[in-house]
DNA sequence: TGTACATCAGTGAACGCGCGTTCACTGATGTAC
DNA sequence: TGTACATCAGTGAACGCGCGTTCACTGATGTAC
């Protein structure tokens, strides 16, 4: 278990705040939304129960802050993959590799952590600021660049952007909830991504 | 609250193991997934915590019932909507129509119980049955109908389904989690059913 | 540099609660004769 | 049609448990002088 700096004494933690979104990240990673609880983590982090009402409310604020950290990485992977796309000969072979490789991040994502996907997309009474998202916020440039290499018009970008955040969000959620199995995978991948570019790509 | 036909006595219920999974499946949509219990359930049925297990083996049975319950009951909504779609001249215009509603249906059933989609696609540990579900042959019917009404190749159907569920149900979970707005509901509902023809419909 | 003191971030015990599940039981039902 | 009896579907009490949250407390920290 990952215990982060400790300023000399065993008393004071530190840095508990974050280190309990991170035990409870894994917990539910692990274990599964329901079995996310103040008692729990707690106990996981050497810590007395009501020491987390220093940092949360509630059990439900902590849920929230669990939602949006794992959105947050979620995100991050999405970029990490996009980076290690290589360089092309043609600037639209390259911007279309790069759109496929936030999709194909978002999915992965989600086979990966099924539970964490879940927990992500949780109605939650308590969200923890609403700011505009880091995942939409990669579509979007992902869309420029198609858009400036010539692969897609301006005027359908926003069309592209709904569109494929919606299938790929759906490929991803029946991966995670296991309504499509490892062997179909591929070709609902396929599909998705081909018909995404069919719909909004310039030919 | 409903409680359904009872043998003239009140020692047996009658058909207690359907008016627990009716009365789990309104608890659910009600208060959400984390609030089905055992003996929550039992409370409203007027029954003895005890007797919902000689019907069910465990809580989680029975939210596994309940999840095939909902599955159901969203297939069987397709199927109305679909049946309401009026006659049309051409019978292009009819089947296309046909399979919109199905599509609209799936995500209106999400809008109006979130919990209720929610429950239907979580991951779970006892499934009741992996029947082929009714929703998928739903679809698979709508694009029989598009193939003999000339709009869809049949070598592009298979294709056509895939994508046709994964953005209808990313659509409708974005929806039920609250993370599209009703405000912006219509630009996603037009950018998913377009691309979903643009991408497979032959031209 | 040393000391007094406010502030902060923990402790530990207790609260009441509702939970899933078990078990020996009993009342009602339906069947065999 | 009446009766004996097996089977079925409930009851009611109890089990141990872990839960979220509260509160008065205390040890550590950092700041003012």
């Amino acid at each position: 278990m990952l215990t982060p700096l400790r300023k000399g004494s065993d008393y004071h933690h530190g840095d508990l705040r974050d280190a309990v979104i991170q035990v409870a990240r894994d917990l539910v990673a692990n274990e599964g939304v329901s079995s996310l609880g103040i008692r729990r983590v707690a106990l996981r982090v050497n810590v007395t129960p009501a020491a987390l009402y220093r940092h949360f409310e509630s059990l439900e604020q902590l849920r929230g802050e669990v939602s949006g950290r794992v959105r947050n990485e979620m995100a991050e992977m999405m970029i990490l993959a996009r980076e290690k796309v290589g360089p092309a000969t043609l600037s639209k072979t390259r911007s279309r590799a790069r759109f496929s490789a936030i999709g194909d991040a978002y999915v992965a994502y989600a086979r990966k952590f099924p539970r964490l996907f879940e927990i992500a997309f949780l109605t939650c009474d308590a969200l923890p600021e609403t700011e505009e998202s880091l995942a939409w916020r990669t579509l979007e440039e992902s869309l420029e660049e198609l858009i400036n290499s010539g692969l897609l018009e301006r005027r359908k970008s926003l069309k592209a952007a709904t569109l494929a955040w919606s299938s790929i969000h759906g490929l991803a959620s029946l991966v995670a909830s296991q309504t499509i199995s490892n062997k179909e995978y591929p070709l609902f991948r396929k599909s998705v991504l081909d018909g995404v570019q069919d719909a909004v790509f310039a030919r």
